[in-house]
RNA sequence: GCGAAAGUGGCGAAAUUGGUAGACGCGCUGGACUUAGGAUCCAGUGCCGCAAGGCUUGGGGGUUCAAAUCCCCCCUUUCGCACCA
């Protein structure tokens, strides 16, 4: 096809990429081995939960994804990128209620149109190692781990709370809680006491906290979030005794130093106290009924409008003597370190707080230096440091020397002990629901609790059941016959345990899973994951910062100790995504309305339904309930997914939300054409000429132009390397500007230096926007006369004999404030540049009549005269 | 409530980490050229001012020759809070 025209042929991005995905497709480009003798790279993106379609999220994840695969290919690594399913959880089942289909055949449906959609965006997956977390294998996998862990120690049973809903007869999750409501049967939710299986990830709250200081390539604020999760804290762990009552009440507080400023005790409605005294007091065990029609969630119970309830018993201060009343109160959780917690109102603004309203007296122990608190006009509570007073013997003491006295003291009458406590708890994995992996337990009523052998393995979750029952609920719990087996070890009649596991669960070793999905006959093959782990690169949302994050770390020490995988952090760097965001559009008969559902009018926009005038709300996540959802279909259908892909890693840092704009597509498209043009153009008219290799001799603007070229190499790879996408776009976009700026409007061959130089800027803009733009660049590529494919060749390297400018420009200031500029060759001594920069016409005038105190210099920067 | 961030032109953003604030892109203004294309190309574009010049990084203080950047106080927005994934 070498016609005259030929050059000219326009930008099709459809037929590009359709043709190059099927190549690599066919060529399996991307497909990743196991290859000891080079160095392995494992990228890795969060996998989608199989929802229905991808939305903009999804491709923003898979784009940067995408991104740093390519790049890493490019500079020689043997790169793993794997995709796969997250498909365990809720949303199959609301639909299969919803729709009347089977979780399974939802799921798999979904998988099945978002394969497609993933495919269209030309991501470099190895999708042979696709995998999908509901697939019985991988169950089946699971299965065998958790019972390894258990066996270990790891896993274990205790009662916990969940929300119920009274109406519906179902355990409610946080989210189905709406206003401490069913989000189905509007009725109060209830908290309740549930028998639950755990994974002890408090036994790695140390390590995990420890650990996070070797995880340099993660983002600090991460880091910060998960070691304040853990929580470590030093405190003192004591108990008092109570008045007339054989039984004691322990508990634990981090400001031993305030124990002499105790006035009142409280504990949670679900403590053995709180029970036993709700068996003689009809009043008591109402005020604990009413206590429980509340949410489990932390943020509920922190809001609640703090309540309590005088349980008639009565505290010895462990030092006075003192008797101290306790309350059942509503903001106390068992289950939070020993459910019940020692009240100092003066030090502490809760209890000051609940002291204010049930008027209990305030004590004031600490004193801030300069300061007199006195309890009776105190607004709030002093949180800070100070000095002891009203505290008999300690009287005196810095209150941080008072903790450790205190405690002391309290330790060596035998009555308390200086612990360290976790804000952490257990991983609660018990679920009652179908739509999971089922827990390879058996509830034997001789042996008691008993897991299911290895070699019994798995225990699958049954197809039939869905839908067999009118009533709501679990169907594994509602099936009279699928509980029915026997026990391993007495083989008498048993009960299967009927939860489900948490969905954090599966996705707390996939990536471990992608080292090794063909494997028939183990979870993990110990070598190929030992090849491919850590994953050296993690990219997802940032609201996975904590929970998913701290679980898959602590599922990978667990997995080391009990011999499944080496090493001790599964996830070297980590880049965290921002949200994609759009304006919304509100009616105030109409509601939310699509983009097309509003028509401008002047300045404003009106509601094309009923002419109203449009609320313009705030940019916001794009999401179906507020109708500002754009398809990512439709834009790779119009414009292509280079377009799609180049406008995300352009608009916004990746680590910050992105907010989506029509007009901004357009600009990736006109720069994808622009390119296009411009690269061809050069193709033609450089036909034949080898592209430098060397800075030019004669030629100023052939010189300029390379080093541009060199520049750029070296920004590019700089910023790819520090997660940074944006700014090297824009600085291949100003190299491609001052390419086209040196072509001209000269139509005719270059042969010159000058060509020579064109038609290297051209290979290397291509070179280096390859991983952004993979198929407009590899068509430009072989376009440019290349036959190798460009997804496998070497990365470009920085001349440094080009790099250097011959001119340097620096800032002349006066006190501070710009004045002139004053460009020199580089050389020039410092000296001369100063008596240069005073000689300026407008720093003569400004520096005339006044002595010059300072100047200082900062060199290829600026000069500052400092005058008086 | 607790924990973590963010705030810069009309808009998305940049700023070698204390050294020319606004790169690059969008939008807008003017012009050129039209094989009328999803055009393209050229010039301009922070604000006030005719100008000289002054002002400007959420608000208010401070440190410094020099502050978007460091310190203190305040405001607003976003994310997470353990059964959403």
């Amino acid at each position: 096809m070498n016609d005259i025209d030929d050059h000219k042929k326009k930008y099709n991005p459809q037929s590009i990429e359709a043709k190059w995905q099927s190549i690599w497709d066919r060529e399996k480009t991307f497909q990743a081995q196991e290859l000891p003798d080079r160095k392995k790279y494992y990228l890795l993106v969060m996998f989608p939960y199989p929802s229905g379609r991808i939305h903009m999220g999804h491709v923003r994840n898979y784009t940067i994804g995408d991104l740093m695969a390519r790049y890493q290919r490019r500079l020689g690594h043997n790169v793993l990128h794997p995709m796969g399913w997250d498909a365990f959880g809720m949303p199959a089942e609301n639909a299969a209620i919803k729709q009347g289909v089977h979780p399974k055949a939802w799921t798999l449906q979904n998988i099945a149109t978002m394969r497609k959609e993933i495919k269209s965006m030309g991501i470099s997956y190895d999708w042979d190692r696709e995998l999908a977390t509901c697939d019985p294998e991988y169950a089946h996998w699971e299965q065998v781990l958790f019972v390894k862990l258990y066996e270990k120690g790891l896993v274990y049973r205790k009662k916990s709370l969940v929300n119920w809903d009274p109406v519906d007869h179902t355990v409610l999750a946080n989210e189905q809680v709406i206003d401490g409501k069913g989000w189905r049967s509007g009725a109060t939710v209830e908290r309740r006491e549930l028998s639950q299986w755990f994974l002890r990830i408090t036994a790695y709250a140390d390590e995990l906290l420890a650990d996070l200081d070797q995880l340099s390539g993660w983002p600090e604020t991460v880091r910060t979030m998960q070691a304040n999760w853990i929580g470590k804290s030093q405190g003192l762990e004591f108990f008092f005794h109570l008045k007339g009552h054989p039984g004691t009440l322990p508990v634990y507080t981090t400001r031993p130093d305030t124990l002499m400023g105790v006035t009142f005790c409280s504990i949670a409605p679900e403590h053995p106290l709180a029970k036993e005294v709700a068996q003689h007091n009809p009043a008591a065990e109402a005020f604990i009924r009413e206590c429980q029609k509340c949410g489990t969630s932390e943020e509920a119970l922190e809001r609640l409008e703090k309540k309590g309830f005088h349980s008639g018993l009565f505290a010895i201060h462990p030092i006075t003597g003192e008797e101290i009343p306790i309350f059942i109160a509503n903001f106390v959780l068992m289950g939070y370190g020993t459910g019940a917690v020692m009240a100092v109102p003066a030090h502490d603004q809760r209890d000051f707080e609940f002291a204010r309203s049930h008027s209990l007296p305030v004590r004031v122990v600490i004193q801030p230096p300069g300061v007199e608190l006195d309890p009776a006009t105190m607004t709030e509570a002093y949180t800070g440091p100070g000095l002891l007073v009203h505290s008999g013997q300690f009287t005196g003491l810095e209150s941080e020397t008072a903790k450790k006295e205190i405690s002391t003291t309290l330790e060596s009458l035998g009555k308390g002990k200086i612990t360290v406590h976790f804000r952490l708890r257990d991983w609660g994995i018990s679920r009652q629901r179908y739509w999971g992996n089922p827990i390879p337990m058996i509830h034997c009523p001789t042996c008691g609790v008993v897991a299911v052998p290895i070699t019994h393995l798995p225990v699958p979750l049954p197809d039939d059941l869905w839908g067999s029952s009118e009533a709501i609920g679990n169907p594994l719990a509602l099936s009279p016959d699928w509980k029915k087996t026997t026990c391993p070890l007495c083989q008498g009649a048993a009960q299967r345990e009927t939860d489900t596991m948490d969905t954090f669960m599966e996705s707390s070793w996939y990536f471990l899973r992608y080292c090794c999905p063909d494997l028939k006959t183990a979870p993990l093959d110990r070598q190929r994951v030992d090849y491919w782990l850590p994953v050296d690169h993690y990219v997802g949302g940032i609201e996975h910062a904590v929970l998913h994050l701290l679980y898959a770390r602590f599922f990978h020490k667990a997995l080391r100790d009990v011999g499944e995988v080496s090493g001790n952090e599964p996830f070297t760097r980590l880049l965290t995504q921002g949200m994609v965001r759009k304006d919304t559009h509100f009616c105030p008969n109409h509601g939310w309305r699509y983009p097309m559902q509003v028509k401008e009018q002047g300045e404003g926009l009106l509601c094309c339904e009923c002419d109203t005038p449009i609320q313009v709300g705030r940019n916001e996540k794009m999401s179906k309930s507020k109708h500002n959802v754009i398809d990512p279909n439709d834009i790779i259908q119009n414009y292509g997914a280079d377009t799609a892909r180049l406008f995300m890693l352009f608009a916004a840092p990746a680590d910050r939300d992105l907010e989506w704009n029509d007009r901004g597509v357009d600009g990736a498209w006109r720069f994808l054409n622009r390119l296009w043009r411009l690269v061809r153009q050069i193709g033609w008219q450089t036909e034949g000429v080898s592209p430098a290799t060397c800075m030019p001799s004669t030629s100023l603007p052939a010189r300029k132009l390379r080093t541009k070229v060199h520049q750029t190499i070296v920004k590019v790879t700089q910023d790819l390397d520090r997660n940074l996408f944006n700014t090297g776009i824009a600085a291949v976009m100003e190299l491609v500007n001052e390419a086209s700026l040196a072509l001209g409007k000269n139509e005719e061959p270059m042969l010159d230096e000058l060509g020579s130089v064109l038609r290297e800027a051209a290979l290397t803009a291509v070179m280096l926007l390859n991983p952004y733009v993979p198929h407009i660049t590899e068509e430009l590529w072989r376009d440019l006369g290349q036959q190798d494919p460009l997804s496998h060749h070497s990365w470009p390297q920085a001349d440094p004999l080009s790099l250097v400018q011959e001119e340097i420009t620096i800032v002349v200031q006066v006190n501070g404030k710009l004045r002139a500029t004053l460009t020199h060759p580089k050389e020039t001594a410092q000296a001369d540049m100063e008596i240069a920069a005073s000689n300026l016409p407008q720093i003569c005038k400004l520096l005339e009549g006044k002595t010059i105190h300072k100047v200082i210099v900062v060199p290829s920067r600026l000069i500052n005269f400092v005058t008086n």
